[in-house]
DNA sequence: CGCATTTGACCCGCGC
DNA sequence: GCGCGGGTCAAATGCG
């Protein structure tokens, strides 16, 4: 069916500005607008007049390159933040991380290079897979041909808790949803989302061995911004980057010109944060001050919500 | 023909 | 315990 399978709604686009703004509008935006975020008495992270480095933001191919290094992530973040906007906290350990971060005084970063890891994934990296063998022991275990209507049945051990991987978000505005990133994909999932009338899209790694994952999904309240959620870790070197960025990928190294000339890039990376997200709760590394420009107020979040805690978006009046 | 996408069904975790 | 929502599977289908 070649009938546009991704609900794009042009229509719905906000028009005045659908690419409105490009990297180089991130700072003015974080600056005039994230000084105060929400549920915080004020912030002061912020102040970086005249501070953007784009060097300094890291894209989310470089943090997928190679052997993904969350702690690298959580030092690029280290950076970003310390002149500007992100944050990347301390993990803590699930709830305890909405706790520092409504405690703490913010500016202090802990560089906790293995935090945003450290506390969910023993085994999580590379064996996405507890549902992989699941499918393994299914089909020998359903030769009886009495499992016609599970198609599904996981046989996880009890109190064993699906291990979830690192994730890693990034809100981009693009017209399309899925971001070429060097990668190659499969798509395997798409499910409505509550409350927005964009699907989620779940693609993952075709690479063999290869397990990580991603979610796509679209802002509803600005369609022109696409949440892209990395889960996992790369095992191996980017297509693309081995091919010699054939096929219009960008690379790292070419984020920096990309800034400024956009190329054929036509996302724009707006926001990124690291994000460790064990089942239930969020923790590790937030975004933190970030009050979205106007079109960033997203009542219900969808993926956001997911890896960035409520309190972070502005609660519309 | 092989690979990617679509899509309905199923499983799991969580909140009530 | 039940219902809901998120996530995944896999057969069917499409496409190059």
């Amino acid at each position: 069916m070649s009938e546009n399978r991704e609900p794009r709604h042009h229509d719905t686009y906000n028009g005045g500005s659908s690419m409105g703004f490009s990297f180089m509008d991130l700072p003015s935006l974080y600056n005039n607008n994230m000084a105060t975020p929400p549920g915080g008495s004020e912030s002061q992270t912020m102040r970086d007049p005249n501070g953007f480095d784009p060097l300094q933001y890291i894209s989310f191919t470089d943090c997928l390159q190679s052997p993904m290094d969350y702690s690298a992530i959580s030092k690029a973040f280290d950076l970003s933040c310390s002149s500007s906007e992100v944050i990347g906290l301390g993990d803590g350990g699930g709830g305890a991380a909405n706790e520092s971060m409504e405690s703490r005084g913010r500016g202090t970063v802990p560089a906790t290079p293995n935090s945003s890891v450290s506390s969910s994934s023993t085994e999580a990296v590379g064996e996405d897979d507890v549902g992989r063998c699941k499918k393994d022991q299914q089909g020998k275990g359903s030769e009886d041909g009495t499992e016609t209507a599970k198609k599904v049945n996981k046989p996880r051990k009890k109190g064993e808790k699906r291990q979830r991987e690192p994730r890693f978000a990034f809100m981009t505005k693009s017209e399309v949803d899925h971001l070429e990133d060097g990668y190659r994909w499969r798509k395997y999932g798409q499910k409505a989302v509550k409350n927005s009338p964009y699907p989620r899209s779940y693609y993952r790694c075709t690479t063999q061995k290869c397990s990580v994952k991603k979610r796509v999904e679209r802002s509803f309240q600005d369609p022109s911004i696409v949440i892209t959620t990395y889960e996992g870790q790369h095992t191996h070197q980017s297509p693309a980057t081995l091919r010699g960025n054939a096929g219009g990928m960008l690379a790292p190294s070419m984020l920096s010109s990309a800034q400024q000339a956009a190329p054929s890039f036509h996302h724009e990376l707006l926001m990124q944060y690291p994000t460790t997200h064990t089942q239930g709760e969020s923790s590790s590394m937030y975004l933190q001050n970030f009050t979205p420009h106007q079109q960033f107020q997203l009542p219900d979040y969808g993926l956001l919500q997911d890896v960035v805690p409520p309190s972070y978006f502005p609660r519309q009046p």
